[in-house]
DNA sequence: GGATTAATATTGACACTGTCAATCTACAAC
DNA sequence: GTTGTAGATTGACAGTGTCAATATTAATCC
């Protein structure tokens, strides 16, 4: 029942991405290490060697969780909408921005592919799932006057690009004449506007 | 004359940053180190301290001499272009991507606020230098009908988010149809449209 | 139940790193 | 020629990640 009291405490493995999540969310990525986490923990310096091979591979393990997170907010954001593009759209990039906003250094590890393991499968189809929701997001649009990848690419990029400005401050410079959530509907309506626009030779 | 001769080399904090480059170019951000830049150019471990006080004011002058190359780059591209709105933002565009195909790992110091120190003022000032030519690409579209500082952020936030997804191999993943170049003119042009679209209340 | 085997935690070592303090060197100005 | 100072050196300290060898626990098989 007292699993602390046994040396081996059985659930070392979850214990370790919960703490090392602390230190991501409070001080960022740079602040984690293997040592200050067991040592946070309690544990010898070279226990979390027997779960992760490598810091690599625990930042790894928090992207794939921060990607399985991502995944999920957006599902639900998508599933409560209506049939309106604009709303959809709307909608998803809403969600993209909340979670930036709500775990600012869980979203900048999404991008750190300097920091994981670029062949990890749980990370490789986590993004995948992600972009099959950005097609579902724009599929019902389907005008054949533009291909739909350029449209999502396009879509994709934009909210990515603005949530990353929008996190390390890039956009505090000019003076807001309008409030962020305004601006971000209005930013985003850009490209909604040429989603549906015209093409052009 | 010959300056090596004495042991103060008298350029010793140009070495250091072009040796910082070097190393930026080829291995990437954590591969930068004052020790290693010091070995590197063959001067005591602790010689680099006496041009900047920290490894952070070190990759913050490397970040500032990337944001002045940038500027430059869209500067020289913009000056010669046309006064067709589509044309002088798929110049300006181009640059920025240009600029990060060839220089990826600099391209990524920019965003690296971690890394670098915020408060500085060369920084900041280039920053800004970039975000006026932005502005200068659009001004004389200058639609009344939509705010010309949500079209710049929209803009800036597009490309900025496009050329990180296509530096971290992020759009390899689905069947590109279309070539690069063609990839990255019909995204940017989904923008465009939306630019001169109309606005929807 | 008792011995064996596999999993997991510990300890110690190695080669690094950034940063600080004290020292030494060489040049410049007075 | 002496002095002052900017710049380079050396040495130390507290960290880090990673590896190898050891010890301990838990599970498995006879």
């Amino acid at each position: 029942m007292q699993k602390s009291t046994s040396v081996h405490h059985g659930n070392l493995r979850a214990e370790i991405i919960t703490t090392a999540q602390g230190l991501l969310d409070e001080e960022g990525i740079e602040a984690i290490g293997i040592r200050k986490v067991a040592r946070i923990i309690g544990v010898a310096h070279s226990a979390p060697a027997n779960h992760f091979k490598n810091l690599k591979a625990l930042l790894t393990a928090l992207a794939a969780e921060a990607y399985r997170e991502l995944s999920q907010t957006l599902d639900t954001a998508i599933d409560q909408t209506s049939s309106d593009l604009r709303a959809r759209v709307q909608c998803f990039a809403n969600a993209m921005l909340d979670y930036g906003l709500q775990f600012p250094n869980r979203y900048h590890l999404l991008w750190r592919k300097d920091c994981v393991n670029p062949n990890d499968e749980q990370l490789n189809q986590a993004m995948d799932h992600i972009y099959d929701r950005l097609l579902t997001v724009l599929e019902p649009h389907s005008s054949e006057a533009m291909d739909i990848e350029s449209q999502a690419i396009a879509l994709w990029s934009l909210i990515h690009g603005y949530v990353s400005l929008r996190l390390d401050g890039s956009l505090d410079r000019g003076t807001d004449a309008i409030s962020g959530e305004d601006r971000s509907t209005a930013v985003i309506d850009v490209l909604i506007n040429g989603l549906s626009g015209s093409q052009q030779t």
